[in-house]
This record gives structure tokens, C-alpha cells and sequence, in this order.
DNA sequence: TATATAAATAACCAGATAGTTATGTGTGGT
DNA sequence: ACCACACATAACTATCTGGTTATTTATATA
């Protein structure tokens, strides 16, 4: 074995390291904090090139933090690339948590509904992109979790009770399937975001430009309502 | 130079190839045959693993070809990946051209239209994770496609006139934007069928069941012909 | 039949990559 | 003061992967 020799080497490396270290910054040792940079890094990560594309290297060296962290703290690349989803859709929820619909007349309170779907996945890209990577490994990652079935409750609780308030005023149309109503006011909203750069070169125009974003939200927003309302 | 011992060592292994070879199946010479079975392996394992995570070995062998005929034919694994893509936009190009929805009043065409795009994205799931993939690298493989800009010419034409009568026959809204619409129609099916394996766990229920289907297509025509219709 | 050429093949390679090993080091409890 | 232990690091390895090379084989044409 060569474990003498690989001795050698490394008192020979350290002491180069001491002088001249290769990793520009030491962080300070502090696991929480390290954790999130592994996290947040892993995020930009595997939202950009995917689970398959992801490089552990390049996350490492982003998080500022040594590969063999990564592993220290969560296993593997798979694993950690479970914890990233959870944490996303974690915080979605914890978003549509703070969304207070009760107070608004239930048309306006619907109108927020849409506005809110939509600003989140704007400011959120990497959300969309990693539940679009889930979705292509058919979410063997997410069998399992603990965190979807409180955010679906969640959501649905908030959708019914708006349609049942919304029908009481006789606003609303009675018997709106509130997941149906739920995965629609989703879809016209993700679709276009998800789908920007491909439908920028099919409409020969820019999805992100902010005329185009005002239109979309006031298209959707129609759309919905013309949905729900009587 | 190992030239000598290479064609040593093939000579041997051509040997062993004749009496037990390792890939069972040998093809006929036909050049047109082998590139379909090319390209129908890759579009299977591009959609199944996206671009990073397909195997250019593994399309070869699904495909009962040799790698080296990927390579000739077609380059390089990036450019298969952009053939494969174009061929689908125009497989989904002339499908959308075989409809015929000027015979049909335009509330039967409007509804015709949700029905065939949401039948094609359940016929044809690879196209959808092809595009979802490409959109994940930012489009950057679509760049001077000649195929999108007839696709998207062809469909906006065709919502076009179809809202001219519909407003002209006093039964459809005047000033619908044909472009917002043709999103919508495409994000109300594609949003439900490539998010079905995390929707499936959210609702918790299963998005491919035939009742749930038929349910979601009647939502979704409902939620177009009321985005029209007056 | 002879031969030019396109089609097909297996072995090979260099670079990359997920995961591991062996080792060093700062800090808090005693 | 010290030491156990969690935190951190660089170098290493087995394996994989896109792409290439050297070569054989079938077919069309003269």
C-alpha cells in the first residue's frame, strides 16, 4: 500500500498550502453556516444543469466549502439533492403561509391568488426549474416527504374556503373543483416562465421584457376570474 | 506506437466475434435505417434522462447500432440532441397542420384545438420533457431553427382567423390576444401532464388515471371556451 | 470479376466525476 | 492546560463517458 508515500505527499502539500494556499478562502469552522452555503450553492446548482448535470465539484468550490463536506453533511449528491427540493418547496409554503386571503372580498382575494403564483415563480426561477427536474426523474425524490402533503392541505384549505365564500356572496360559480382551479392557476403562470426561452424563439420576442410580463399577469388574471366568477 | 499490437489484439477479437458475438444483433447496410433507429433511441433516452444524463453508449446500444455511426451521422451528442428536437417541433407541426378547423363553427373549432393539443401532449409525453429540457438549457441548441418559426407562424394564423369568425359571428370577445390565448391553451394541458409525478403526490391521487383525465380536459375546455366566448 | 466507396465494428483513450482516505486543526467542556 | 471531537482539507481512485482510431465488410458499378 502506499500509504507511506501518500504521507509524504500530503506533509509535502500542506506545507505548500501554508505558504501559497490553493482554496483562496478559509472559512471559519462553522457548520451552520457551511451547510447553507452548501445548500444555497447546490440550489443555483442543480437548477442550472440539473440533477445529471450538477457538478459536486462545482458546488463545493461555489459553497466555498470543501467537497468532502458535502458529503459529511448530506450523504450524497442524490441526497442532497433531495434536501434542496424539500427546502424549495419548504419555502413556498412558508410564502403562501403569509398570504392573508380572509380579509379581501373574495374576488380580489382570487385576484391575489394569481398575482402572488405569478410573482413568486418570477422571483423564484430556480423553483420551477427544480420541480421541472423532479418531474423528469418522475420524483423518486420526493416519495416519501413530509413536507407536500402540508403544502398541498395548505393550498387547498385556502382555495376552498375562498370558493365557498365566493359562491355564498353569489359571485362565484357553485361546484369549482378547488384542485382543478388550483393546478390552473398554476399552469398559465409556470408554463410561460418555464417556457420563456423556447417561446421567445417561437413568438420571436421577449417573454421577460416587462411589457410583455404586465400582459401576461392581466391575461391570467382574466382568465381566472372568467373561470370562477358568474 | 501500439499499431501492431491493436491489430493483433482485433484479429483476435474478430475471431471471437465470429463464434460468439458480443452484440447479438447484426444489422443489413442500410444507412437511411440505421439513422431512424438512431434517432428514435435518443429521442426515448434524451426525454427519459435529458441531455447531460443520456448516455451516448446507451442510444447506440438501444438502437442496435455502433457508436461510431452516431458520431458519423450526426456529429456529436449536442447535435443529436438539436435533431431530435427539431424533429419533434416538426412532428408536432404537421400534426397541428393535418386540422382542419375552418369547416367547424368556431366554438366547436376553439374546442376542437384544446382537445387535440392536450391529446398530443398525452400521446407524445417525449415531446414535452424535450422541451422542458431544452428550456433548462436556456434554448441555446434552438438558435436558428428554421422549424419554430413556421410552427409558431402556422398556429398563430390558425387562432387568428378562427377568433376573426368567432367575433364576426358575435359569439367570441373582440380583441383577444391570439398569442396569449395559444400560450394559455398549451399551458393548461402541459402544465397537468409534465408535473403529473409531483402532482400526483401533492394531491395525492393519480394524475394519469382515466377519470382524472377526463376531468382536467373538460376543466380545461371549459376554462378556454370562457376565456373566448362572451 | 475487380474495385471504389459507403456502412459497420470493436477496441481504445484522455479527461472528467462521484465518492473515499488519510490527515490536520480549532474549540468547548473539564 | 488539555484533550476529545466536530469541522475542514487535499490528494487519491475506480469507474464512467464522449469521442476517435484502425480496420473489416457489404454493395454498387464498371
Amino acid at each position: 500500500m502506499p500509504k507511506v508515500l501518500n504521507v509524504a505527499k500530503r506533509a509535502g502539500s500542506q506545507a505548500r498550502k501554508t505558504s501559497a494556499g490553493k482554496t483562496g478562502t478559509s472559512h471559519a469552522r462553522d457548520a451552520e453556516a457551511t451547510q447553507k452555503r452548501i445548500l444555497a450553492a447546490a440550489k443555483k446548482e442543480f437548477a442550472m444543469n440539473g440533477l445529471a448535470g450538477a457538478r459536486v465539484d462545482t458546488i463545493a468550490e461555489k459553497a466555498e466549502a470543501n467537497k468532502r463536506m458535502i458529503y459529511h453533511y448530506f450523504g450524497s449528491k442524490e441526497a442532497l439533492f433531495e434536501r434542496v427540493l424539500e427546502d424549495a418547496y419548504a419555502d413556498i409554503c412558508r410564502a403562501e403561509q403569509s398570504l392573508k386571503l380572509d380579509h379581501l372580498d373574495p374576488k380580489t382575494a382570487l385576484e391575489t391568488l394569481v398575482r402572488f403564483t405569478w410573482q413568486y415563480y418570477l422571483d423564484n426561477p430556480e423553483f420551477l426549474t427544480l420541480v421541472n427536474n423532479e418531474n423528469l426523474q418522475k420524483a423518486v425524490h420526493l416519495h416519501g416527504s413530509k413536507v407536500l402533503p402540508v403544502i398541498s392541505r395548505n393550498r387547498l384549505d385556502m382555495v376552498e374556503s375562498l370558493l365557498a365564500r365566493g359562491e355564498k356572496a353569489g359571485i362565484f360559480r357553485r361546484g369549482i373543483d378547488a384542485m382543478q382551479l388550483n393546478i390552473t392557476i398554476a399552469a398559465v403562470g409556470y408554463y410561460y416562465i418555464t417556457n420563456r426561452f423556447t417561446g421567445s424563439i417561437i413568438f420571436d420576442c421577449d417573454f421577460m421584457a416587462s411589457g410583455m410580463l404586465r400582459k401576461r399577469l392581466a391575461f391570467n388574471i382574466d382568465t381566472i376570474v372568467r373561470t370562477v366568477c358568474k
